[in-house]
DNA sequence: ACCTGAACACCGTTCAAGT
DNA sequence: ACCTGAACACCGTTCAAGT
């Protein structure tokens, strides 16, 4: 009985530290924070309140705010490439599986356009060079290069340099995404999903007669 | 001789008030200063400096920051129309005048980098529809429209909706240009000609067999 | 080691006041 | 109409100090 008014939100918790994993809670709540309110709304010190915690206590588990957004865009990386190779496995490693990465790709960012933006929107310092974030973001990219080695192999896909092709399949979806995000379609514009059937199909006749 | 020391610096210009078209010397600034240092490093202090003028002047030509970043996306789709024009009209308005287009197009992205990142990195309020920069942006876009219609004419290119087509297209070289941006193809990549070169040739035969 | 509050330098924006 | 200086609210970051 020595609180005399329960109902009341104590000014600090029972201890006085942070329990847990800080940096994971940081960047837990940095990504619903541009989910919720883009990237121009996150703020380390409203980050820090949410998690009941000073606005410095960041600065012990990452450099700066670049820092904290290298690893949110590492997270992000992380996420992609999980649902791509579901998406490849799910489907067999067909030729049809091919199709849902593509659109398992976007669907991912039109889903999380701030968290994609972050991603590749040039929001990380240049300078640095995050390890984290350069393997997550090489590890995506593995997924679609294995996918297109295998189709390779099953003699279904011509024989260009794998890496050269996963490039230009990237820039497509990359493309499409990105112009989706900032609704650079126009109104008349159509949905996502036919957009990706367009360009595969075009990816498998060619443009030209 | 009312000036005893001619060398020195005035503090004011002559006229207190700027000459000529200042929202137009607003705009040439901020392009300066993005090219020159990035987005981030563009402050509306530093830009009315460099002019001389007040930090506040620029509030007489726009609603606020995000305005004016409108203001330099709109420049930029301009100078892009141009540039994807000559390319096309200085090609004979041929297939090789059309890959002349994609080079032109990835070219100026990796020629104006942070140019190019204001003008589809989502910097420009969500709310906001800038009509320069609605206007700018489809006459880029319908510069492309124009060549595929052409080409689709003179029977060299397949019937599909041209719309249709030209948002796969800009979807693409978008891509390529945003990915060479930020640095995201990684160390072994191939020069851009190269890469837009292999996506023209793609685009021929198609990826399947 | 980890966390804190106070302080610093900086920024976009507002506003009453000047010509 | 156009411009100005002062002021406001906000932010990332630093730092000496606490446990």
């Amino acid at each position: 009985m020595a609180r005399s008014h329960p109902r009341r939100l104590a000014r600090k918790p029972a201890d006085r530290y942070h329990h847990g994993d800080l940096r994971r809670a940081l960047v837990t709540e940095a990504v619903r924070t541009i989910q919720a309110k883009g990237v121009d709304a996150l703020t380390l010190r409203a980050v820090g309140q949410k998690l009941g915690v000073s606005r410095t206590a960041l600065y012990r588990h990452f450099a700066d705010k670049s820092a904290l957004l290298a690893a949110v865009a590492a997270e992000g990386f992380r996420t992609l490439r999980l649902q791509l190779v579901r998406s490849w496995e799910d489907g067999g490693r067909s030729a049809e599986a091919f199709n849902a990465m593509g659109v398992a790709y976007v669907t991912f960012a039109i889903t999380h356009p701030s968290h994609y933006r972050v991603m590749f929107g040039g929001f990380v310092r240049d300078g640095t060079t995050d390890l984290e974030l350069a393997q997550e973001g090489a590890g995506a990219f593995q997924a679609l290069v294995d996918a297109l080695v295998t189709l390779q192999r099953n003699g279904l896909l011509r024989q260009d340099e794998p890496f050269l092709l996963a490039r230009f399949i990237w820039a497509i979806v990359h493309g499409l995404a990105m112009l989706i995000i900032d609704r650079r379609l126009g109104p008349g514009a159509p949905e996502p999903d036919e957009l990706v059937r367009f360009a595969l199909a075009r990816l498998r006749t060619g443009i030209f007669i």
